[in-house]
Formats: structure tokens, sequence, C-alpha cells
DNA sequence: GGATTCATGTAAGAGGTTACATGATTAT
DNA sequence: ATAATCATGTAACCTCTTACATGAATCC
């Protein structure tokens, strides 16, 4: 199975506490995500058009008087199921940490929902098994570079395993 | 000034020990670059066409009797002077380390070239300042989640500046 | 006889970016 | 007056990916 492109699930997050135009959810954005996550505005009207295509999402345009008419977009039962699986799933790749994982712990914690303590959890699992593969490697290999490269992969994930024990968790445990 | 994308400059490094054409390049990227960096053929080709028409590369057709001819591609002093100057540069973001970091270390090293370890010592600097003004952005900072970020990052950094004192100045140091 | 190596490319598409276009309203 | 806010989009482009196309030679 191919996997979507994590931005169309941030857009989902964004409608997941109650229907927003697309100039809403950009300010939601930049407000909440902001440090993390930049989507521009033509990114945004292309991947929300996208969604309510896939059935993930549903519009309707509501006029106004003296603002130009906006078009309220809303989840449907299947993009709120999508995002719901994303959410709980950890990242396969740690390259994605920085950014969608993060944002899982945001929006777990913004939403108010159960479950983050356990995402955290599978994601520390998800990377212990990684870094033990690496470092089997690491053991098996007489190239000098190759060790550098896993190396520094090693040490990296060690670093997030120490961030997700530290960090992590105890940002999901407040209330 | 906008940069030029790295996989560009891996080329120039492959044709920085003397002429090849594509595919003895594409080897040369599997067999050394491998664990690293994959370059599909049809990029590879398309790259060296645009380079070609930057004046970076020249090239001239051999035809071979039992083998299809072959396109060999060489350095122009642009081409090597573009190639030299990357080279020794530290890379500006810490998403670039694994891959163009790295790959920089392998041509110093591969090619027997001076400056490997002013490289690591200016990299590591980079990071340094980098680290510093995440530190006093942390410090600032009441929100939570955007602090959570910034943990992730300082540490992330961190344990950069630990390979590039550990492993990569010992690799630079030994013949 | 069938897979791999040698050797080069094209075409389509995914996912993203920047720049451009529009036009009213409200705040300074 | 002019700048920012509100609100939506199109068009062009960039990088890279996957799939497809070709065709002889050599290894098993």
């Amino acid at each position: 199975m191919k996997t979507r492109p994590a931005t169309e699930y941030a857009l989902l997050g964004a409608l997941r506490s109650g229907s927003k135009h697309g100039y809403e959810i950009l300010q939601f954005f930049e407000a909440c995500l902001g440090s993390t996550w930049y989507v521009s505005t033509s990114q945004l009207y292309a991947l929300l058009k996208r969604l309510e295509g896939r059935g993930w999402l549903r519009s309707f345009v509501e006029v106004q008087e003296t603002r130009p008419s906006r078009r309220v977009f809303s989840l449907t039962s299947k993009g709120k199921k999508a995002f719901d699986q994303w959410l709980f799933s950890p990242t396969e790749h740690v390259r994605d940490l920085r950014v969608e994982f993060l944002a899982k712990l945001f929006f777990i914690k913004d939403l108010g929902m159960e479950g983050g303590q356990e995402l955290v959890q599978s994601q520390i699992g998800v990377l212990g098994t990684l870094k033990e593969s690496l470092a089997q490697r690491r053991r098996q290999t007489r190239e000098e570079f190759h060790a550098l490269m896993l190396d520094a992969r090693i040490a990296n994930i060690a670093s997030w395993i120490t961030w997700m024990k530290t960090k992590a968790e105890a940002f999901m445990s407040d209330a």
C-alpha cells in the first residue's frame, strides 16, 4: 500500500474539531503548527479539492454580505476514519518524526483524545527495532564509510528515543 | 542565491577522478554511495544533460564494436570549480547532513583531498551556532508544543555534533 | 533458452514551490 | 492614502519517481 502525503492528514486534523473554510484552516495552521509545518495557500486549496474528490471531505458555499463568499469544509465519516487511523500509527521513517509525528502529538492533545501515551510507546518500539537492526549491520560491516553512515543513523535514532522518553511522554501525560 | 540540488554535485564528484559514461557513474554510485544515496537512471541521464547545458560537463560519443556506443562525460574547469566550492562548504540545514554532508566526506577521502578536518570543524561551528540560537528560543518560549519541537531539534543537533567529534573526525584523520 | 549485463533514454505523474490575479473591506 | 485582512484560486515550473522501450552480448 502506498501512503498518502502527510499534509493531507494535517488538513483533516484541522477539521477534526469542526468545519472550517480554507482561509480559516490556513490561520489554524499558522497559529498551531506554524513553527513546524508550512502549507502554502495554493497547495491548501488543491488538497482540499483532492480530499473532497476522494470523499473524505464535503463542502458548501457560504455567502456573506460584506465579505467574499467562502467554501466551508467538514469531515465525512470516511475522512474521520482515515484521520484517526493515521493519528495513532507511529511513523515508519525517522525523517518523518520531526514534522509528522510531532503533529500527531499536537492533534491528540489539542483534540483531547486518549491514546497519546500508547502512540509514544509504539513509536519507541518502532525506533528500538530499527536501531537494533542497524546496530547489527554495523557490527557486520568492515567498510569504513558504511560504518560512518550507520553510526550517524544509530546516534540519531538514540537521540529520538531519549526525547520520546523524556519529553514526549511528559507532554502527553500532563493535562 | 539559490542552491542547486545536491545530486548534481554528486555527479560532478563521480567525474572528479576522471571521465565516465552514464552507466559507469551509476555503478560508481551504487558501489560507493549506494547505502546513502540513490539516483535513478532516468534522473541520472536528465541531470547529465542539464549539467552539460550549463557548461559544467562536456561529452563525446564513444563508438564500440560489440557493445552499444556510449557518451563519455568529463568535468570542465567551471564544473570542477563548482564542485570544489560545494565540497568544502558545510551544509546549512540539518536535514542535509545525512546524505549530502556524508557524501562530501566520502569524496574528500576518495579523492585524497586536503581540508577534510577543516570541513568537519566548520560544520561543527555551523551546528553549534544553530543549536545556540534554538536554545535561546527555547528559553523564551512558554508554549508547550513549541518547546517540545525545539527540544527535539536541539537534541538532534547535539547528537550530530557528538558524531562529528567522535566519528567524522576519526574518519577524516586516518589514511 | 532465459536471465543478466551493457547502455541509453522517453513519458507520465506525484507532490510541491513561487509568482500572479482578483477585489472588497477595514484598520492606521 | 495605503497597508493589511479577508478569501479564493490559476499557471508555470522544479525535482524526482515509476513505468516503459530498445537491443545486442554474454553468462548459466
